[in-house]
DNA sequence: CGGGACACGTGAGCC
DNA sequence: TGGCTCACGTGTCCC
């Protein structure tokens, strides 16, 4: 929709012009300020510091925010906010594809191991499904995680004024819909109406909430990391 | 104070007792502010809802911070850049494990490449999931002679062995219900379970079907079909 | 005491 | 024109 060509919006070329100030003043103020309660310089002198020190500060965030941006492919808008959204989506999406990656190696390698089970099935879900209940195994440092809930489809939209409606479809594991219950109370929604589905492989979880104020983004994401906390539990 | 009672840094926790602020307060200043210049209220009214965007956008932003923690595993510090440190640390740790694994993948795929092995190369799930993303377009037809259906959200995804999920989401006209039915009736499905739930504007239809050997993407073509026939009528 | 980290309100620039 | 995003300086809290 948007090109990209006019990133130079003014906001990130503000801040990088801010780098080739000077800024090393750290002498007192040439506008009159009037320095009522302590004729004494020294406290000028602190403020001066101070707003130096927080000015460092913003331009080390914000230069970690341009990093960030820099290692997420497919950035679609220069807002703060949307690269983090973006870095967050693209994490995700990195952490399906090495699911979906690692399970269809253990397939191919249980393949190799026993050459006669080669009935060959419909589609990926259900190889995925299959060689990742077989292999209770962590792509993070800590070894734990136990039938996580993994994410096939997750909507959220909204219906008429507050309502918002939010369509999410799993796999169907070991306690899945505990968990899902447990993700749905840690986010204390206003629940109107709940539906669960359950099927052969599947979840299918239809839930109406009331939404307060909240953006659908905000709330898809908080579902999204509810989910993914639970999946990934101490990690302390 | 509620539940994430670990990461009780004082940095997270002043911001988020900020949150249950009434900060309702639309109307004119308590202290008394000069209003010096302008006796206008309609200027303080603006800068009211200036604080309150601007208050909405920090928390924001903030959310999404946190939510980028979330998705993060081994986070050291709750600092702000620290967790886009951590963050970028990630994704670059991601991307050469990803790359590890792909070529073990290759490695293992080539080792076993029997002649006969020929299966359609589908995977490469990167690019299937990124496509899977969006799909809700509103269609708005042309000619509406009669309130048309017009579809917001269409959602046709296999669950189950037999077993296929419909999702719909219209808008809710004069017989939209009526017409959803004829729909559904005309493609002479064989329907598990429908369910539909009325907004103010829109209609949330939500409803299982067990297919004989459909294509999920044959039949979200014939319910679209069926549908803007509908919309169309005989014109004969 | 200073230094770090944060939220806050405000002014400015861009659609 | 208002809504949106941003940088800025300031006050506060905690080490």
């Amino acid at each position: 929709m948007e090109n990209m060509g006019d990133m130079n919006q003014a906001y990130w070329d503000s801040f990088l012009q801010t780098e080739d100030y000077s800024w090393g003043g750290l002498e007192e103020n040439v506008s009159g300020y009037y320095d009522s309660s302590s004729p004494d310089g020294s406290q000028s002198a602190t403020a001066s510091k101070n707003i130096v020190s927080e000015r460092n500060r913003r331009k080390k965030l914000n230069d970690r925010l341009f990093a960030l941006r820099a290692v997420v492919p497919n950035i679609t808008k220069m807002d703060k906010a949307s690269i983090i959204k973006d870095a967050i989506d693209y994490i995700r999406k990195l952490h399906d594809q090495e699911q979906a990656i690692r399970s269809e190696l253990i397939l191919l390698e249980s393949q190799k191991l026993e050459p006669e089970n080669m009935d060959f099935d419909q589609n990926t879900d259900t190889e995925s499904f299959m060689s990742m209940q077989r292999s209770n195994q962590a792509f993070g440092p800590s070894g734990s995680w136990v039938f996580p809930i993994e994410i096939l489809d997750l909507n959220v939209s909204y219906v008429g004024g507050k309502i918002v409606v939010v369509r999410l479809e799993c796999s169907k594991r070991r306690d899945t819909i505990v968990k899902l219950s447990e993700v749905f109370e840690s986010l204390k929604l206003n629940i109107v109406t709940a539906t669960i589905f359950a099927f052969s492989e599947k979840l299918c979880n239809t839930l109406f909430i009331q939404a307060e104020e909240e953006d659908i983004d905000i709330l898809k994401m908080q579902i999204e990391t509810a989910i993914s906390a639970l999946n990934h539990p101490p990690l302390i």
